[in-house]
RNA sequence: GUGAGUGUAGCUCAAUCGGUAGAGCACUGGACUGUGGAUCCGGGGGUCGUGGGUUCGAACCCCAUCACUCACCCCA
């Protein structure tokens, strides 16, 4: 009986992990660069959690969470976004009294949706939170990081900002934006008149066509922010400006998590079919004091890593490999003696080397040699235990050249951060 | 949760009117007794997703079912 994986949780192969090596490796020498921590937290958290901080309501709680209970002793559930976790540690730890801080993630998250390109209900995030600072410095710091990450993976991604109020300037929005779609309900299509009780701001986002002309005219909230989210809207624009990370306003853009205050952010691409979004950030003020820790402002953004994998493989990026700088042939039964022990020693100097443990006919190894894209391979057996001397083959030219053994770590490369 | 599309070798795909399954790549052996990529020759590998039905006969038609993909919803 053949078993296979679960239904959206894929396996990354190593012929395509380098991709991810490649993203993390990129996005680990950024974050460090802005000062980012990492912290890491686990996979499984209370329900509870969830429901308090990402919000009940929330279609990632009452719909996609896998929840369990654990031997009947507690609701738990996997995580299906980062922050609400990694709030919890950052409370649990005490880590406020210590002033701002800035951590990072990276790791798997759960959502049991239906999988299309782009969306898997196992997936990764690379993700950052910055707590204990209100000003909308950090707010375009985080920006420009991001900016700086699709920089350095030659990733063409476009950002959109918006504000979403706050609870001085929402709540009377919302109740504003109700009526008015109550009142021009008969002109809405029936999702829309659905979401208009349960997620107001989500209609303004509808697809259909014959809702556009409509929504056209309902109320903005940007035009309704209170002074204090102006100010800082105005300010993060100013600050993107400034440092020349270009964006569009985007007065439709809205989180699908309750947390979110003040800044929502996307960046998006055209690469990714239908769940365009690679990243999605925001800030989220309440959610430490929401938690049980004392107030603390706070920002972040999950960036998901399939959708950047997807973008990098759509601009036709090759998947860095990690080959062995020699490969070692033996000729006969005192070659295969004789690789085993080269082979230890130049990986003690640091070279990358294999072989083909199976030994057998020269022309079988050279293949195994040329499969796993070894720059060099060197033939040994019983003449060049000997002589102490073999010679050194290029792959890609098939040029020989003579090589005293003693030599032949001098003679290579050492691999990449050994 | 809803809708559409697709299921044939490890991968990508053919198979005319319904006549009992093939190619390329990959793998493996040989041509080539100390040398890989090219070329040539050979070999292994199939429950045609699964179950049922129609038919003398089904990869092909019908029904059911499962899986995958894409889209809606929602989001990373």
């Amino acid at each position: 009986m053949k078993i296979n994986g679960v239904k959206g949780m894929n396996d990354i192969l190593p012929a395509q992990v380098g991709r991810w090596q490649e993203i993390e490796r990129v996005a680990r020498d950024v974050f460090a660069l802005h000062g980012y921590r990492e912290v890491r937290t686990p996979v499984v958290e209370p329900y509870a959690l969830y429901a308090r901080g990402v919000g009940e309501a929330t279609d990632i709680v009452n719909k996609e969470m896998y929840v369990f209970e654990d031997k009947g002793e507690e609701k738990l559930a996997l995580r299906p976004e980062g922050t609400a976790g990694t709030v919890r540690a950052f409370i649990e730890h005490g880590a406020y009294v210590e002033g701002p801080q800035k951590w990072f993630y990276v790791g798997p998250m759960f959502r049991r949706e239906r999988p299309q390109k782009g969306r898997y209900r196992q997936f990764h995030q690379l993700g950052v939170e910055a707590f204990g600072i209100a000003e909308p410095a950090i707010d375009v710091e985080q920006i420009a990081m991001v900016a700086e990450l699709f920089r350095r993976l030659s990733v063409t991604a476009s950002l959109q900002v918006n504000s979403v109020g706050d609870a001085a300037c929402r709540p009377a929005y919302l109740e504003e934006l109700r009526a008015w779609l109550r009142a021009h309900g008969g002109a809405l299509c029936s999702d829309c008149r659905e979401r208009t009780e349960r997620n107001p701001l989500r209609v303004l986002d509808c697809k259909v066509p014959t809702c556009q002309p409509v929504l056209a005219e309902a109320p903005g909230l940007l035009e309704r922010l209170c002074d204090g989210c102006r100010t800082h809207f105005d300010a993060v624009r100013q600050g993107l400006e400034d440092l020349g990370v270009p964006y569009r306003v985007n007065p439709r853009l809205v989180r699908g998590l309750d947390y979110y205050v003040r800044t929502a952010y996307e960046f998006t691409s055209d690469a990714l079919g239908s769940q365009s979004a690679v990243v999605g950030g925001g800030r989220y003020d309440g959610l430490v004091e929401t938690l049980g820790g004392p107030p603390t402002p706070g920002i972040g953004f999950g960036m998901g890593e399939e959708r950047l994998a997807l973008i990098l493989e759509a601009a036709g990026r090759p998947v860095a490999e990690n080959r062995p700088e020699v490969f070692l042939i033996s000729a006969d039964d005192v070659g295969r003696r004789e690789v085993l022990r080269r082979a230890a020693a130049l990986r003690r100097a640091g070279i990358a080397c294999d072989l083909d443990a199976r030994g057998g006919k020269l022309a079988r190894q050279f293949k195994q040699a040329e499969r796993v894209g070894a720059r060099f391979a060197i033939v040994l057996g019983a003449a060049e235990a000997a002589s102490g001397q073999a010679k050194l083959k290029d792959m890609a030219t098939r040029e020989e050249t003579p090589v005293v053994l003693a030599d032949l770590a001098g003679r290579l490369r050492p691999a990449a951060g050994a």
